[in-house]
RNA sequence: GCCUAGGUAGCUCAGUGGUAGAGCACCCCCUUGGUAAGGGGGAGGUCGUGAGUUCAAUUCUCAUCCUAGGCUCCA
């Protein structure tokens, strides 16, 4: 097994380069790194088409860059982790949104946090050797023939995959390696990486391969711009919800329910907020809420298809019965395997927890003959679902084994479908927008190879979708093939603190359901017909857009969220009475005021209040009191804003304990 | 579930093969103070849990639970 090259792949190509076009051009910086041709990007050594029309230089600042800096860097990388680790193989080494890896089957174990540092100098020196990157393309045999003279398993499984005729390879110094590029015209144009972490991954994404390491990191144009972005997410890690929520009191777990958040008094009154605020909207846009059972007989979920497709997600409740019975049918059958004692157990185990509302919701559909007079029929829940998520997937209150939905489903013709997707949109941007969420991005995931109901119901359904967001004027991507097996789906996603995209919004058609539930209405026909399923959420999971709005606020909630809005603070014991007088008047009218009455001195309580994020502080000594008032000060502008009577107060409040978009104009 | 790294007081974290420490929070006392920490004292931990090695384990080994970062999966 040999990993580097006999001999330098001394190019034999031939034509004209994109460095030789971009020369004659005079369009050639030192700062150059790549070509971008018609739209296409070359290295600088690389040959472009004789009928290439447009070409620009690519700088190392300009942001496409940035992919090819990165991924040089992994390339660099790659070869440093050989040099170091003898046989150790490499899979796939891409840039990433915000940086790049590479995989590595190191059969010597995984990479310590010194084994990183190494990498990194041999890295350095690799870099300062300045070796230009050469590209190759060889002929399909011949590739195969290179990558099992290098011994790499991985190059080769995927070159199996490709089925071009001809293959590229890169090489810097004698380090090769099967690739698409571009890459950078050198290494020494590599002036600031850092690779921040490891961690496993399975070959090709899937869990049945071997599990390869991963090693991440970053790289930028210039020293300056990697230590921003370090800054940067040290910052954003600072408002990580699960800190966040910890410190303010919002939020706790508890070993005894993994994965499944309580909610505080503060976290709580946060979390009410956010219900309230939605129960708000369903009395506008004439949603009706319901309440229905957690714990269903498994009759339900075969009807609903869960079982056996949702089974691994699903908690299942077991009674003393119930574990009788089947302790009974064991014994007097004794299970030949693991699947027929499991099938015995799940026989006489008759109750499943709720993962979703949907099943509920039909069957409350079916209880009464419906017209199509009653139709769009919008029943809204927030029933509390539980999931079994895998221990490695949950996260914080992003991904948690208990949540609520601000769940609810549209029974309605096939006709009315576009028109509550349409104006499911605008609620839904008009919901972000409250929340100060700006940055949506939406996505119209179509129909997957394994699906349910034919093809002109699908064609008719992904219309309606694409349909209803053109006539919104949004942008979305389309991801094909991503859709729920019984049908289309709209998605909305915002990202974290950190930059980590999460779905919470979404409206998805289904056509499966109804047809299990064997649903209908009486048509003006005074025909039977089957309505369609509209599952739609827009926070999505209360839990998750909880955290998501933590790191978007950085825990300082707006007024009317805030779950403590104003805070008297005394200057001395003697003002507490006044102060209790005041805060128990503005709780009567609604507010959420507290009185810090402690003995602690006024600066001390000023930074007690500000480090939890209060939004308005209200002092309270000899003057106000006199004068019947408050001296506030507000968090926002981080400021003493003066005295103000009660009513004043009250002025500032009113309005801001609104969502702006039911503030007064 | 898999890979890797963690788990010490309510919180943030030191530390050690000879059964533990700081700051903040908490309780008590003094101070009655006007816009980001007033002073003093006290209480609080079977060092995640269970086994093993050892004269001796919080420390070393293994298992297990939880957490974190990924992979896979999803609201």
């Amino acid at each position: 097994m040999r990993r580097y090259a006999a001999r330098p792949m001394a190019d034999a190509m031939h034509g004209v380069t994109a460095r030789e076009r971009l020369e004659a051009l005079g369009k050639l910086q030192g700062d150059t790194v790549a070509a971008k041709v018609d739209g296409r990007v070359y290295d600088l050594h690389t040959p472009i088409p004789e009928d290439a029309r447009e070409i620009e230089p690519i700088r190392v600042n300009d942001p496409e860059a940035l992919p090819i800096i990165r991924h040089s860097t992994a390339h660099v990388m790659a070869d440093a982790v050989q040099r170091l680790f003898p046989g150790t193989k490499v899979a796939f080494g891409p840039a990433i949104d915000d940086g790049f890896y590479y995989d590595y089957d190191r059969p010597d174990g995984s990479f310590t946090e010194e084994d990183l540092e190494k990498i990194t100098e041999v890295m350095l020196g690799i870099i300062e050797a300045n070796t230009p990157f050469e590209r190759k393309v060889l002929p399909y045999e011949e590739a195969r023939r290179v990558l099992e003279e290098l011994g790499e398993p991985y190059k080769l499984e995927h070159l199996e995959r490709l089925k071009d005729e001809e293959i590229s390879f890169y090489q810097h110094g004698k380090w090769v390696d099967l690739c698409e590029g571009p890459h950078v015209p050198s290494t020494g144009f590599l002036k600031a990486f850092k690779l921040t972490h490891r961690a496993g991954a399975y070959w090709r994404g899937d869990e049945r391969n071997p599990m390869l390491q991963r090693i991440y990191g970053t790289a930028f144009p210039d020293a300056k711009a990697l230590r921003a972005y370090l800054l940067q997410r040290q910052e954003a890690e600072k408002r990580d919800h699960r800190k966040l929520g910890k410190e303010l009191g919002l939020i706790a777990f508890h070993p005894y329910a993994p994965a499944s958040p309580f909610f505080l008094p503060r976290g709580a009154q946060v979390y009410n907020r956010l219900v309230e605020y939605i129960r708000d909207l369903y009395d506008e846009k004439a949603y009706q809420e319901v309440i229905t059972p957690q714990i269903f007989d498994n009759a339900l979920f075969h009807t609903s298809g869960h079982l056996p497709s949702y089974r691994e997600n699903m908690f299942f409740a077991a009674t003393v019965d119930g574990l009788e019975e089947a302790s009974k049918a064991l014994v007097k059958n004794p299970p030949k395997d693991e699947e027929s004692c499991s099938h015995v157990l799940s026989e006489h185990l008759r109750f499943g927890v709720k993962p979703m509302n949907c099943p509920s919701h039909c069957l409350y559909f079916a209880m009464e003959k419906h017209s199509y007079r009653d139709l769009p029929l919008r029943i809204a829940d927030f029933g509390r679902l539980h999931r079994y998520e895998r221990s490695g997937v949950v996260q914080g209150l992003t991904r948690v084994r208990t949540f609520a939905q601000d769940d609810a489903h549209i029974f309605c013709t096939m006709e009315q479908v576009q028109g509550e997707i349409a104006s499911f949109i605008d609620l839904v941007f008009r919901v972000y927008e409250d929340f100060g969420f700006t940055d949506t991005k939406v996505i119209v995931a179509t129909r997957p190879d394994q699906r349910l109901g034919s093809d002109e119901v699908w064609d008719a359904a992904e219309a309606a979708l694409f349909d209803a967001c053109k006539a919104k004027g949004i942008a979305f991507e389309v991801a094909d093939g991503e859709g729920a097996f019984y049908g289309p789906k709209i998605e909305f996603h915002l990202k974290d603190a950190i930059g980590r995209s999460w779905q919470l919004g979404t409206i998805q058609c289904d056509f499966n359901l109804p047809e299990r539930f064997d649903l209908h209405y009486v048509g003006a026909d005074n025909e039977r017909h089957r309505p369609v399923m509209l599952h739609r959420a827009i926070l999505g999971s209360v839990e998750r857009f909880f955290g998501v709005l933590v790191e978007h606020v950085a825990g300082a909630f707006p007024i009317w969220l805030a779950p403590e809005q104003l805070r008297l603070l005394t200057v001395s014991e003697r003002f507490n009475d006044y102060a209790h007088e005041v805060a128990a008047d503005l709780r009567k009218k609604g507010y959420r005021v507290d009185v810090d009455d402690s003995a602690d001195k006024l600066g001390a309580k000023i930074r007690n209040a500000r480090n939890l994020r209060i939004p308005l502080l209200g002092v309270v000594g000899e003057r106000e009191v006199e004068s019947r008032g408050l001296a506030i000060r507000s968090r926002d502008e981080n400021a003493d804003l003066g005295f103000k009577t009660l009513d004043e107060v009250e002025a500032i409040l009113a309005p801001l304990s609104l969502p702006p978009s039911r503030r007064p104009a």
